[in-house]
DNA sequence: TACTAAAACTGATAATAATCATATTATCTC
DNA sequence: GAGATAATATGATTATTATCAGTTTTAGTA
């Protein structure tokens, strides 16, 4: 039996193609791509790659979200990136000729396509419009990673916290009638990671937003309620 | 007169060619490139690009160090990224289509190449290995920044410094009677905001390093003592 | 060389956030 | 659905780091 999950097997037919690396592909090299990728489905908690072993490949998220977090001497472990449907991952790995440095998680049940090392190279090396693109996804990841430090530096827990919900509204959004849901699952802990404290520190700060009225909760779900509160909260000078 | 800091006009003479990312290039390439980039020169101080700003083109940085700093809302300059002889800049931003979220300013006297966007832009189209060495560039840089996302969850201030002193180690280290000379002109303020915390903070750690002779300091001079001792300051386990 | 400004440093105090302890509520498993 | 386990929440206390104030040193400049 079909599970509503189910995706389409060809690449041509990807809900989150036209966001990915593969967009500017013709439907013929868009086929050879399909041919090429292997599809697999991982549940919550299952792994992708792990910290310190050989990249032999990429994967192209079609469904899902992934965290990729570090893990430090300690045990401790920080989310440094979060992938969504449509985001390639193991790319960081794969041009640098490094290990991965970073283990990649699913959040919840997920869909990804796995493709040969080799043959992203090739593709690349043949295919100027994918290279671009990558070189278009890493500087934007770049980018965010970088805004991030320096959001370290400049702003104290509060406002990195308001600044992290704005930017969660970004990437998983979803407009409803009590405000924008943010369709992803991450417990507090895994808040905390992303934004640097405490699990302790950030619940505190959340149940101020929340009586402050500028996000609410109802069971597992965040809504944010004013998006300009949050602005001014997290000291960004629209 | 000309001064000991000239360099070679032709990029196949650049002693910083072997390290960047035309080093796979054929000389009639290179002569290109050569031909096509202009040499700028930069005192202390002077800026190469502003945050902000569109950008026209990518630098390579032939001699010196540049710093890429983000300016908060309320002026707070943190260092996100030190560039160096054989570096790139700008990169970032060319293929993201957006403006510099950094300014580049130079920490010392610097001899720097500017490469036209429209040129570079078609050269990766048309020579692989500039893109895969641009792209394992990024991967680098991106994976430098997510580590330091993730020293800022899992270590303290004393534990970032021990680390950051390592890191300029490794990428300004010069071997000396002394010790291990950092060969980079960083003001305390600049090193502060480099590992996130206050000046006063930073100088005071520095004074126990001092003390416990793991560095030590001549002038402006800062030299690494005790590579193993920071090491376990730093909480790094090898 | 003297003057000025900036950078480096030291101490005292305040603010922020971490840690520890514990209660309550969800979630998972049988 | 009961019991176990994990996640969330709140309070009290401590530790870390920031801020403020002031001094000394260094570097730049007339």
């Amino acid at each position: 039996m079909a599970k509503h999950t189910d995706l389409p097997k060809q690449c041509e037919s990807c809900p989150s193609l036209k966001k990915g690396i593969f967009c500017d592909l013709e439907n013929v090299e868009l086929a050879e791509v399909s041919n090429q990728k292997v599809v697999n489905t991982y549940k919550k908690g299952q792994t992708l790659f792990v910290q310190g072993n050989p990249p032999f490949g990429m994967y192209c998220i079609s469904q899902g979200n992934i965290k990729v977090t570090q893990t430090g001497p300690d045990g401790k472990e920080c989310i440094v990136r979060i992938a969504t449907s449509g985001d390639v991952l193991g790319h960081r790995s794969l041009f640098t000729e490094q290990y991965y440095n970073a283990t990649a998680t699913a959040l919840d049940d997920a869909k990804v396509c796995f493709i040969d090392k080799k043959f992203i190279l090739k593709l690349v090396q043949e295919k100027p419009s994918v290279a671009s693109n990558l070189l278009g996804k890493l500087g934007r990841d770049l980018g965010a990673a970088e805004h991030r430090l320096s959001s370290f530096y400049q702003k104290n827990v509060r406002e990195r916290l308001a600044e992290f919900l704005l930017l969660l509204k970004e990437s998983h959004g979803v407009e409803e009638e009590e405000g924008t849901l943010l369709d992803i699952r991450l417990t507090r802990e895994e808040m905390a990671s992303i934004i640097g404290t405490a699990s302790e520190t950030l619940i505190r700060f959340m149940s101020e937003l929340k009586q402050e009225g500028l996000i609410a909760q109802s069971g597992k779900k965040i809504y944010i309620k004013d998006e300009e509160g949050l602005l001014n909260f997290a000291g960004i000078g629209y």
